[in-house]
DNA sequence: TTAGTACCTCAACCTAACTTGAGGTCAACA
DNA sequence: TGTTGACCTCAAGTTAGGTTGAGGTACTAA
């Protein structure tokens, strides 16, 4: 494989990481690496995408794990094509949108709610807003938990 | 003050939390409480409202951090007003429709992006929207590092 | 030959937002 | 009387997404 030719300290100028970082995400099998003779890492040249995919994702409020999930859909044989990743990335911009209007349901309701008195648990537009999506990916906060 | 007579239990069920939710946020600064004879947390009622305002900003994205940085703006002495909430809401507002800008930004060159060579730090629209707004009440992640 | 990088592993640490558990108090009810 | 149930404190554990540090290896350049 004369193919996987990028250092970890490449990818990661090149990706706007950190070395550790790159290390993270191959622990959780996010990238995968081959090794040369002094044991170092060598990269494939998609990797430079995945990174980037996975830094984009993450902005869009979505977790390693469905990043890690999403990725499962790539081909393992070969090097995904530009097809491959734009089917990832239509399946992300329909959650996306769900999670902005999501965003504007709460906006709407948001001074009506908080200023006046209606603000329960079982009358809120708030609080019954469809709030599944956003919980997805939100970090450590169970937004849906009540 | 016989103003103060909700018990945890109560404002937990009534919230949605758990009772050691309120413990935490207690810690934390975000709610206040007295004590009765027997050593028990007891709540006036606009405890419910804080409790409620918090869930409902950290379903906009937005930290415990900031959430008791904005009650810091609240008046201490007196229960605070419907105006009080408005003017709390009104500025939470504005940060929404920076988030949801954001994202908007955010979805209409995914497809583009992902799907096409661009996607690298110097050229991509991704990596050069405007995320200072995102970064904020993310969780851990450092959005704007890169 | 020696210094300087870049790299390696593994374990421990960090923050946010909580939850869980151990061990103890207090009041009401049968 | 005793046993629930609600409450108390304090310490430790949990998850996500990493970072930091110690101790060691490997290539490059003077």
């Amino acid at each position: 494989m004369s193919d996987d030719k990028w250092s970890v300290g490449q990818v990661a100028r090149r990706c706007g990481v950190a070395v550790s970082t790159l290390h993270f995400y191959e622990q959780k099998g996010l990238i995968r690496s081959s090794r040369n003779n002094g044991n170092q890492r060598r990269y494939k040249p998609d990797v430079l995408r995945r990174v980037s995919v996975i830094k984009a994702a993450q902005k869009m409020g979505i977790s390693l794990a469905s990043i890690k999930a999403a990725f499962a859909s790539l081909p393992e044989e070969r090097t995904p094509t530009m097809a491959d990743w734009r089917k990832l990335s239509a399946q992300w911009q329909s959650e996306l949108n769900e999670r902005i209007g999501y965003l504007e349901r709460l906006r709407d309701s948001l001074t009506g709610c908080i200023g006046c008195g209606c603000l329960s648990m079982k009358n809120c537009p708030i609080y019954n807003a469809d709030d599944r999506m956003a919980a997805k990916g939100s970090g450590p906060v169970l937004l849906d938990q009540g």
